[in-house]
DNA sequence: TAGTACCTACGACCGACGGTAGTACGACAG
DNA sequence: CTGTCGTACTACCGTCGGTCGTAGGTACTA
């Protein structure tokens, strides 16, 4: 379903179903694409007659908020949901992890491109 | 449905049974741990005729689980998604993770599970 | 032996969701 | 007017999770 997030411009409809390689239905497509926006997932804009649609957030987003979320299911005990995170990562996530840490991004109003939300 | 992790050993069907608040059919509580046992995510003991039923991994374990999953569902672009993550994270939670990133690995170097080929 | 209590196995119903698609309808070009 | 394009709406289906009922087995007891 969200897998067309390859192409990261604005497309309509008939663009993403052209650009599938799977053989679906263009209603499928128009409807797929109608549910994520209802869902907030894409954001839809008119262009003319046609819709135009958008990812609201990249994927990477997507995944920090699912992350976000699962931690959050944990009650307050999230100190040891996160060692275990880390201890599952890879040297390279936590490497990168390490660097995101020491990067002002936390605390600092740094309006990213393209920062939706909030 | 799974908030029944309040308790943290080996219970029978009904040990969870009358220790739930809401008052739910015994059955009910069978068919939830039966089904919860077959997707691997409590443990399944025989005690006599009854079934004694465990956490298969604690909460913070599977949330780290799920956290993993949600990062590897982003491809290779992870560090933009640790980023992302630890930039909407609370400053407890980034302490805490500067902290486990600090903890030496603690014993679980490569479980080999199968990772997703990317 | 009959009765009762306890437990499991299996199936069923329902609402929600995601994937797929068809039909109806409006707008516009030829 | 007619064909094309695009949306809106609705439908069908499979899966899942939550809830429960009924059937059947075992064990203990009057």
């Amino acid at each position: 379903m969200a897998q067309l997030w390859t192409a990261e411009e604005p497309l309509t409809v008939r663009d993403v179903h052209d650009r599938l390689e799977r053989e679906l239905a263009y209603t499928t497509v128009m409807t797929v694409l109608g549910r994520l926006a209802k869902k907030g997932l894409v954001r839809q804009e008119r262009d003319g007659k046609a819709y135009r649609y958008a990812a609201a957030s990249s994927r990477e987003q997507m995944a920090a908020e699912l992350m976000l979320d699962a931690l959050g299911d944990v009650g307050e005990d999230r100190t040891a949901a996160l060692v275990a995170f880390v201890d599952r990562v890879g040297p390279a996530e936590a490497e990168a992890l390490r660097r995101a840490l020491d990067t002002p991004a936390n605390g600092t109003p740094r309006p990213a491109e393209g920062s939706p939300g909030s």
